[in-house]
DNA sequence: AATGAATGAGTATTCATTCAT
DNA sequence: AATGAATGAATACTCATTCAT
């Protein structure tokens, strides 16, 4: 077997078993077992255990890069409602589609230890900025308030976004409970448009003001 | 020093060490170096090292129920924001005070292992049941729309509260960054009730086109 | 046992075994084998294999200083031939008494490795110390040439005791051989008297000079 | 490149790194990576790690048997004295050149493990059995007492040389210090012919007050 | 002759846990 | 209750060596 595929081989089954077991449980054993191959086949292509992981969380960065969501489920992006629409969409359905990866991104990787950590952290930032800079073209074009936060916004959609995926896709899925996808992207889509989309968000903090008033009568 | 006391302690430096290294990266021999107890002491309290992070997480849970906000934080509670509004500042306010059991909550719990975790997802669970609880009560009083899918709600309002906090209250604060907690509140809640609180309810999908002609009037 | 027991048997069974087959070729297991103890024992008193092996040197050190000639062995100290003698006994005696001792010094010392070496040169430094020490006394006293190369001189020394010893204790004692102690001594000490003790040596700068002449002819 | 170009290089460049890393810490590897050849290459050639060093010491040995001391530096062999001083330059005048053959014959070698050791303790068998050799021819044209100890003698002799050497040749060197080879030899020279060479013979234990009292005369 | 992917026996080391005192 | 010496199962990792190409 050529070195790229035994490589991209033994990820792919790295990534299944600590997706499956997490970090610590999941042992080199574990996967040379399951691929039919020698103990010291990895160390051929990794330095060590940590090294797998890291470079397995390079290979889910740019298996997302490449992923495609399937044509029909793309709006045509003409309003910053559509604009979101497709982005979720594409986090959802590649996190459908490559459970595992999610089950790393959003559970394992946070909280493995402090030598992995920064890398975990490394690629949110980048998740982070591609939503950041979404959202400050969304206030150029006035779709956002020109006050909004944006960096309390961009953890706020990655927030929603990992945890609904971890409940609906993760934990829902293990126990074989099924979840329409579409849907779920539309009522995340509609949720977030409620918050910071202009004109689908009501300026939350004069209401309140008013609310307050009513409440001091 | 009383058993109880001991047990307290022990607990206590557990959650430091787990908080900051992680499980795994914790041992034994960490916790009794730093307490200056035998190796074998804390074996007399707990069954092993997974029995004392279960019971570490039970322990987070408790203080979690008699945590009190400060008194000037807390509002009346006569409008549906302002309920929200003590929500979510006991959780800030609380992962504020007692951030290693945020750290453990958030980052370490999940992903630990298959003991460990069923633990962390019931403590979760009773944080979902109680938001869905105050949700369906929004219901019933008219606060939120009645075909609002309650149960992706809570883990909408879960996972915008647990990101967030990561990012402020563990994130900022270990590069030595400055938060208001207050403000941080402030803006979490109106997001929240910009998703959910009726008058701040997000359009359906139809409807965005149709309002933002309206807007362009 | 006591734990100063319990590392001095291990000590003591290491230099056993590092002298018989070397340091690479001796394994963690094969002390605690021997012992009866578990494979993790040693771990509670030393670092690692190599800590074990530079506490070995240490404790070799101590022996060696610790070490008394017996007594009908001892001339008295009254002429640097003498002087001489005594301390050359110490040395042979000591490896005569401590064969394990002299192997790990002499053989398997030098040359293990770039961690280890150091180490290992530092007590021979000591010891090469001690001899210059002795030399510079000689010369106070008019017992050795001014002109004398003592740096050169105590390499000399060093060697001869070194290697006399390792052939004549570790090599013929290997083979069975017996081996004169006594006269061994006698011999080395009247070989070394003869290249810097004054009146046992003749000045042999002059006579190469005249030699040379000779041959110039 | 030729079978026997290749497996002199090979040979070579264990040499140089079995000289500067030891037997057990130089890896395979280490010495492909250096050729820019195959990992399976040396096995061509060498059966296994120890053939290689096998073969190694037969080589330097071979190095050392055609090995020419610069002509200005050997003297007319007229006399005992000469004599010497032609074997010892031969000796320091190539460990001189080939600092790695002398770093593995005195500090590897030795030590290394008991498959090794009686190849390595062979050739210095040889070494000697030459050393005897002459001390006998010395003896028969009455240079060297007839009741010295030929074997010790040659003990001695190959003692003073390789401690020498290793101080001045390895230590030396690799603190950057200069050493004057010349007078290296002169002095090893006289001290050696202090000892055994006649007129330079040491006196016996008895004697030495004697002449000491003579000598204050 | 040369390559280099694959092997797997071998080893040091760790660390939760026990238990006699 | 507390201690800490001792245990040994568990595991990552190494590296000489092989062999199909």
């Amino acid at each position: 077997m050529k070195p790229q595929e035994r490589k991209q081989q033994i990820i792919e089954c790295a990534k299944k078993l600590f997706s499956k077991n997490g970090f610590y449980e999941t042992q080199i054993i574990d996967i040379v077992n399951e691929l039919r191959i020698s103990k010291g086949n990895p160390y051929q292509y990794f330095k060590n255990k940590e090294d797998l992981f890291l470079q397995l969380i390079d290979y889910i960065y740019h298996q997302w890069i490449e992923f495609k969501v399937p044509d029909d489920k793309i709006r045509s992006p003409n309003t910053p409602y559509n604009y979101l629409h497709n982005k979720i969409s594409k986090i959802i359905y590649f996190f459908d589609y490559d459970i595992d990866s999610a089950n790393i991104l959003i559970r394992i990787g946070p909280g493995i230890n402090r030598t992995i950590e920064p890398f975990v952290e490394k690629m949110e930032h980048t998740f982070i900025e591609n939503i950041k800079r979404d959202l400050r073209a969304g206030k150029r074009i006035n779709a956002i308030e020109k006050d909004a936060d944006i960096e309390l916004l961009s953890y706020i959609i990655l927030g929603v976004i990992s945890r609904v995926s971890y409940y609906y896709l993760i934990q829902r899925r293990a126990k074989k409970a099924s979840v329409d996808i579409e849907k779920l992207v539309d009522k995340i889509v509609s949720s977030l448009a409620a918050i910071y989309l202009k004109g689908s968000a009501p300026p939350a903090v004069k209401q309140v003001s008013k609310r307050r008033t009513i409440n001091k009568k």
